[in-house]
RNA sequence: GAGGAUGUAGCUCAGUUGGUUAGAGCGCCAGGUUGUGGCCCUGGAGGUCGUGGGUUCGAUUCCCAUCAUCCUCCCCA
């Protein structure tokens, strides 16, 4: 006897069950259609990617979570960690393709994170990304913000209980907090890893990581100050942008970064993105390095310890490293196992087992192929239908469509049949009325 | 990558201060009731006590190692 297989996954990995995939389907629905409603249009691009695609782009922290793949006994390849580098790769590929393009692409991702399922932490996950090609308008940038609001909305999760929040700010505003600080313009990524932490581990122990990055106590101090003022003002759009400009009057740069923040709450504001959504958050860094302007992230205060659902940016520099010269580009993503692992933790997710609507009952009588014909006439109907196949006790069939939610059970014996009507139990009541063949189809997509 | 906790039935967990055949609830299967589920009753299946080693007359229990899972941090989706 040959020993038997140990069925098990991969860390961080997960089966998607019936009930799992059937919400998943309504909610890429949801957001197909929004994403065409803007002009997105769908792409795919495959798993596997050279590793040299993808290597260098993330950050020497990002570089470490590729998972690369040996592959005659190479390691040439890898799973992708993003769809926006493969979406730069695919755009230096063909560059018959009109641009701005605006693109679409709902595709697993792979990390080799150490997974958290409490905070929505996986090894694979389905990312949603929304990205603009060839603009190097700020208006392409609120577009994403304004897509994703469009999505949050439509998926429930604007209200305080979810309490969805996008906090937005600019990496060249960084670099320019970081020379008013009196640090060196390419400091900027020593400081903003650090600086990201300020939530969550507080200012002594940012400042002590600093320190330990040689950064000077006063440099840090400065900075301390300056990024205090979107807390100041509470994050509010106008409100920070304003204490910015005073507060950087004269700065080398400052004008550039606050115009394009002004450009950007602006275009935020035609769409239909209300202010009261955004944060203005000079603290928001995000640990990619590919990102050259606007950046943006999005979060829900009702879970506060669970990651975030969406971010994105621009990343005007990523395109030439293919060697195709500028090609300005912004991009945003939507986690959508992460948005549905929010959305079953504040149990807003009505999860079927089956999509049938109806189940046929087998009765010793009655022929199967009797049976088949009662339901391919509902399936023409469009009523998703299945049928008992053996003979087992009712209890056991009716049982069955409890388990798996199925609204209705059918029977329909030799009397039944004689006369042309079905009899229609309705498992969830318990009640159950005769109903003629002809009115049957109507008769189940109305009831309720 | 850093730190911490936990592994006993499909699930949630008892338990043995080291002692014969390891328990409960829920779930599952069958029957009571083969044209009507949910309640109730009866019976049944299901466990290498995570794995390997050590101590011991004897280990699920004590010790060591290992693996797995979970949590916190880091980072993000």
């Amino acid at each position: 006897m040959a020993s038997t297989i140990q069925p098990r996954l991969f860390k961080g990995c997960r089966d998607a069950l019936p009930e799992d995939m059937i919400p998943r389907r309504e909610m890429l629905e949801v957001m197909t259609r929004i994403f065409e409603t803007f002009g997105f249009a769908p792409v795919e691009t495959p798993a596997i990617e050279f590793l040299d695609i993808l290597l260098g782009k993330y950050g020497e922290e990002g570089d470490k979570l590729i998972y690369p793949l040996a592959y005659k006994g190479g390691r040439t390849l890898a799973l992708r960690y993003d769809l926006t580098v493969p979406l730069s790769r695919l755009v230096a590929m063909h560059p018959e393709l009109p641009r701005p393009f605006k693109r679409y692409q709902i595709q697993p991702v792979w990390r080799a994170d150490r997974p958290q399922p409490a905070q929505g932490r996986y090894r694979e996950f389905y990312q949603c990304d929304v990205d603009t090609v060839g603009s190097p308008s700020l208006m392409a940038d609120a577009e994403n913000v304004a897509v994703c609001y469009r999505v949050y909305e439509a998926l429930g999760l604007l209200d305080d209980e979810a309490g969805l929040v996008m906090r937005v700010n600019n990496r060249k505003l960084l670099r320019v907090l970081v020379t008013a600080a009196g640090l060196d313009a390419d400091q900027d990524k020593t400081v903003c890893t650090a600086l990201d932490k300020i939530d969550k581990i507080g200012r002594e122990k940012v400042a002590a990581e600093l320190d330990e990055k040689g950064i000077s106590a006063d440099a840090t101090h400065r900075l301390f100050q300056l990024i205090a003022v979107s807390e100041e003002n509470g994050g509010r759009p106008t409100a920070t942008l304003e204490a910015l400009r005073a507060t950087l009057e004269g700065v080398p740069g400052a004008g550039e970064a606050l115009d394009e923040m002004a450009a950007l709450f602006d275009g935020l504001a035609a769409l239909d993105v209300p202010d009261e959504r955004l944060r203005f958050d000079l603290v928001l860094t995000r640990g990619l390095d590919y990102y050259t302007g606007p950046i943006y992230e999005f979060q829900l205060t009702g879970l506060a310890s669970f990651g975030s659902l969406g971010g994105g940016g621009r990343y005007d520099d990523l395109l030439s490293i293919y060697g195709v010269g500028d090609i300005p580009a912004t991009g945003v993503s939507i986690g959508l196992s992460r948005v549905q692992s929010a959305l079953v933790k504040l149990g807003r997710l009505e999860s079927r087992k089956s999509p049938t609507r109806a189940l046929v009952l087998h009765l010793e009588d009655v022929p199967q192929t009797t049976s088949l014909r009662l339901a391919t006439r509902l399936r023409g109907e469009g009523i998703p239908t299945e049928v008992w196949f053996e003979p087992s006790r009712f209890k056991k069939q009716i049982q069955h469509a409890v388990k798996l939610g199925i609204p209705f059970v059918l029977i329909q014996g030799p009397d039944e049949l004689e006369r042309g009507v079905v009899q229609v139990k309705d498992v969830r009541q318990g009640r159950q009325v005769e109903v003629m063949e002809s009115d049957l189809a109507d008769h189940l997509r109305s009831a309720d």
